[in-house]
RNA sequence: GGGCGACUAGCUCAGCUGGUUAGAGCGCUCGCCUCACACGCGAGAGGUCAAAGGUUCAAGUCCUUUGUCGCCCACCA
């Protein structure tokens, strides 16, 4: 029976119906039991960031694991999401604290309980947004595992992790220089700092030297934190200065004095070779006063004024104060100079104030030693990393790695699992919370205010997700998983730590591959981010474009390596192609009684058992172009497999694009219409066998790419009974039988016969209603055997209303002519043709080759070229040479002629 | 200061381990509303592969230098 569909693909009325379904159905359910004769694809999915809303960036990163998931299923694979840890603890915490400041209540004197509240609230809420989202955009996950994250269960792993790196010794406690954020009042890991090139000052100040009438001039650019100052340093090889060594400076707007030392880290050519030591508010200071046993000076408060040690100053902010104390010395004059200076700052990532250096007693995580296996991991392999560049950044970062700073001043997060005794001081780290202390048995125990970085718990996921520390059945089935997909602005952050903690609490690595994707950027290169407002928002180009379109858009641009740019032609393209799919289908449904006439139940086709038979046979045997077609499939499923396999999404996408568009609509569909609605039964049934047959096969292979389209088409084609979805449906093998290279050979030979037609009639801007004679001379005889069987295709395809084939070299004068190697063809016709135009073609042809000949005959004349070369390369160039001449000699030939009769 | 990447048709980009006439989409030109599709069909124009050297029988592809743009890392006051 005839269906009718819609007209165009309407992405609003099919895509809606398919997300939940798939969840509802629960397809991508991990199933341990599964016999896939041990083929498991785990894959790690990176968190969407719930800062409100997805952008388009995690459109990239889902579409590529999603493809891929879909792909392996569909092969057979028992496969399981690791869904993405919530690493947006921050970003959470940030957007809920904006809220609470816009109600004007302050986040820090909340509390944590009733700050927890809110934050938990806001997820609720968001998360569920998040997770719809998600399904829009095709993402088969089950995401309601991410409440995983910081539920009592995380929280237990957590604590262990943290308890066992504390027992080994990687965790300690440090006071130690800190990047410390004045808006955000919490420490941050030297990743959350962003640096930027500033224009700056560079103030030279001058320290009056005890006892005496000199001065000693020191240069900085934060003369705030001179209030702190504990010496002066200058280099101990310095003649200007060696004289100073021991002696003591009075510190201006202070009434103290500070010694000189000598130290070797200062730069005698830097600024005035003489340097203000800071240890409280500057790393090197700190370094610097620790050697020579210097006072830590803090004369700033959290939030980045001046405190009571800064005396007159306390109160002020710390950028006011600077310029006070700038005032306060030019009015002394003890500034000799101000001159300007370009500085690189530290930016907060998130807030982008000024970070401050502080000394601040913290957590701290020991890295090397968790490092070293895991760069031993990737050099051996262990690891891939892809693209194979970014190795090199892992390395590079890791031989480098630092302590990492673990606490943070949040109150969202795991809080960290150490207990301070309010009697003794004494620190108790415990998986539970321990009743009295070790060292003075008080029971006045009170837990560690701060939380661990994100990072931290994130770094665990993909074993603690699976029931580590118990050894569960999951993690044996599925770790070391298969596949980490992110983006490498978070190799470090997350990828790098997942590696070592991973390796050093399970002793394996944490997955088999690292695929790092590309960044979407707008038109203008910058990183697409919702706080810029530069973000495409998915839901709004999913109104307009539909998701299979940006998901299939999106794979066709991931080449690895280069950023992304998005554009509307892309996007438009991609549409396009849709819409192509969905027209090819109606075309077959609008034709399917034709087919059902003939006694054949689609749904038996599409067994597997069917599918092995196709192409059909017609009594003479299997046509060409079915053979073709097929031999066509399986060279496209071929390089799609491998494309996927090498984590290639754009040249999988771009063979599927053109096998669907080039080989099956415009060649397959239009060749065998008429054979479609032939009055012979038999024959008409064959070729609609063989067209669902490939129909349905590329609907399967295009399922990975756009699961919304082929899921619906999937289901209004008939199916067996109990067929669920398509994306259980088997993924198209490339049967050995399909790949006839003769049949693409010789259809090949046909398209170019139909081609060389086409450029003539466009070239005589014939009628394209009027049919024409064409005489062919094709000298190989069995080549004229199967132009003669595909006669009525190539009479269709170049509108002609004869054919006539001799084995002669085409002599007639007269008429268009065109020419290959294997092949002349002839059309008569009585319009004049504009042989000035054509004159001036044939002599460009004939030059292109000329050179093309020139080239290839040196080339071949060339002994060293025939000794290295490869066997086929020389054999390659000799048929193409051979053939070249042919066109050569043909294309004088017909020069001559039409010169003669001009 | 280190490290990385990009520079290929008017535009946006492919081009994996060097190998016969460098591709796609969009745009443009010409002709078509052909009973699946104008989100379409057929044809065409358009590139000294940023520049200069080098290695090689052979270079868009490897090496060196230069230029332009971008990114990441880095505690120089």
């Amino acid at each position: 029976m005839a269906r009718e569909i819609a007209k165009a693909y309407d992405p609003q009325q099919i895509e809606p119906r398919w997300a939940e379904y798939w969840v509802k159905e629960e397809l991508f359910k991990a199933d341990p039991a599964a016999q896939t004769g041990g083929k498991v694809f785990s894959i790690v999915i990176p968190p969407p960031n719930v800062t409100g809303s997805l952008h388009i960036g995690h459109m990239l990163e889902h579409t590529e694991i999603d493809v891929l998931t879909r792909w392996h299923r569909m092969r057979g694979y028992n496969t399981l999401y690791l869904p993405g840890t919530d690493h947006a603890g921050i970003s959470t915490q940030r957007v809920v604290v904006r809220q609470l400041a816009d109600q004007g209540v302050d986040y820090h004197r909340l509390g944590r309980e009733e700050f927890l509240k809110h934050a938990w609230r806001w997820k609720e809420e968001n998360g569920g947004m998040i997770t719809a989202q998600m399904r829009q955009i095709g993402e088969s996950c089950d995401w309601s595992r991410e409440k995983f994250t910081l539920s009592r269960e995380m929280s237990r792993v957590v604590r262990e992790a943290f308890v066992r790196l504390y027992e080994e010794g990687f965790i300690y406690r440090d006071k130690r220089m800190v990047n410390w954020c004045p808006v955000c009042l919490t420490v941050l890991s030297d990743l959350e700092v962003k640096h930027e090139e500033r224009q700056g000052h560079l103030w030279h100040i001058k320290y009056p030297i005890a006892a005496t009438k000199e001065f000693l001039v020191v240069a900085t650019t934060r003369p705030e934190t001179m209030l702190g100052d504990t010496a002066v340093a200058v280099h101990p090889a310095d003649e200007r200065y060696k004289h100073l060594i021991g002696k003591k400076v009075a510190l201006p707007l202070t009434t103290r004095e500070i010694p000189v030392i000598a130290d070797e880290m200062v730069d005698r050519e830097f600024g005035t070779g003489a340097v203000k030591i800071t240890p409280a508010h500057d790393p090197n200071d700190f370094e610097v006063g620790r050697r020579h046993g210097l006072a830590e000076i803090d004369v700033m408060t959290d939030d980045g004024r001046m405190n009571a040690a800064a005396g007159a100053y306390a109160g002020m902010d710390r950028f006011a104060a600077r310029k006070k104390i700038v005032e306060d010395l030019q009015a002394q004059g003890l500034l000799e100079k101000v001159s300007d200076h370009t500085l690189s700052i530290s930016l907060c990532e998130r807030s982008k104030t000024i970070v401050e250096p502080r000394a601040s007693t913290q957590w701290f995580c020991k890295m090397k030693p968790l490092a070293e296996p895991a760069i031993a991991a990737v050099e051996r392999g262990d690891i891939q990393i892809i693209p194979e560049n970014r190795r090199e950044e892992y390395f590079n970062w890791m031989r480098n790695i630092r302590d990492w700073t673990l606490s943070r001043q949040l109150w969202w997060g795991h809080q960290i699992p150490a207990w301070h005794c309010a009697n003794c001081k004494e620190i108790t780290v415990a998986r539970e919370a321990p009743q009295k202390c070790a060292k003075c048995g008080s029971a006045k125990l009170i837990q560690d205010q701060d939380v661990l970085d994100t990072w931290f718990s994130s770094g665990l996921w993909p074993f603690s997700t699976l029931g580590w520390p118990d050894k569960t059945a999951d993690l044996k089935t599925y770790y070391p998983t298969s596949l980490l997909i992110t983006g490498y602005d978070i190799l470090f952050f997350w990828v790098a730590r997942m590696i070592m903690l991973g390796m050093h609490f399970t002793g394996e690595v944490p997955f088999r591959v690292v695929y790092l994707h590309s960044l979407v950027r707008t038109a203008s290169g910058e990183k697409m981010s919702k706080s810029k407002g530069t973000g495409l928002d998915p839901v709004a180009l999913n109104q307009q474009y539909g998701t299979d379109a940006m998901r299939f858009c999106l794979a066709s641009m991931a080449a690895p390596g280069t950023d992304i740019v998005l554009s509307d032609d892309r996007l438009l393209g991609a549409r396009s192609f849709a819409n192509k799919i969905w027209n090819a289908a109606r075309f077959l449904f609008m034709n399917l009684d034709k087919f059902e006439e003939g006694g054949t139940r689609l749904e038996e086709l599409a067994s597997p058992e069917s599918r092995a038979k196709a192409p059909y046979a017609t009594a003479s045997g299997v046509p060409l172009i079915d053979e073709w077609l097929f031999a066509r499939l399986a060279v496209t499923i071929e390089s799609v497999n491998a494309a996927l396999e090498n984590y290639r999404f754009h040249e999988a996408a771009q063979n599927v694009y053109q096998f669907f568009w080039g080989d099956f609509c415009d060649w397959y569909i239009e060749w065998v219409k008429p054979e479609l609605l032939s009055a012979e039964r038999g024959r008409a049934v064959v070729a609609w066998k063989n067209l669902f047959a490939a129909f349905d096969a590329a609907l399967r292979l295009l399922h990975p790419f756009m699961p919304f389209l082929t899921e619906e088409l999937w289901h209004q084609l008939p199916q067996r009974a109990g067929a669920k979805s398509i994306a259980l449906a088997e993924f198209p093998e490339a049967r050995a039988e399909w790949k006839k290279s003769a049949a693409l050979e010789q259809f090949a030979l046909i398209q170019e016969l139909v081609g060389s037609v086409r450029i003539i009639r466009a070239e005589m801007k014939l009628d394209p209603k009027k049919r024409v004679a064409a005489e062919f001379s094709v000298p190989d005889a069995a080549a004229r055997k199967f132009i003669e069987t595909n006669r009525d295709g190539v009479l269709r395809l170049a509108l002609l209303s004869e054919l006539k084939l001799s084995p002669e070299r085409q002599p007639q004068a007269g008429g268009a002519v065109r020419s290959t190697a294997q092949f002349d063809v002839r059309i008569e016709y009585q319009e004049i043709i504009d042989a000035g135009a054509e004159v001036a073609r044939i002599r460009k042809e004939i030059e292109r080759i000329n050179k093309d000949i020139a080239s290839k005959e040196r080339q071949l004349g060339d002994e060293t070229f025939r000794s290295r070369a490869p066997e086929k390369i020389i054999r390659g160039m000799e048929i193409t040479l051979a053939e070249r001449r042919v066109e050569l000699e043909k294309l004088a030939e017909r020069l001559g002629q039409l010169e003669k009769s001009a």
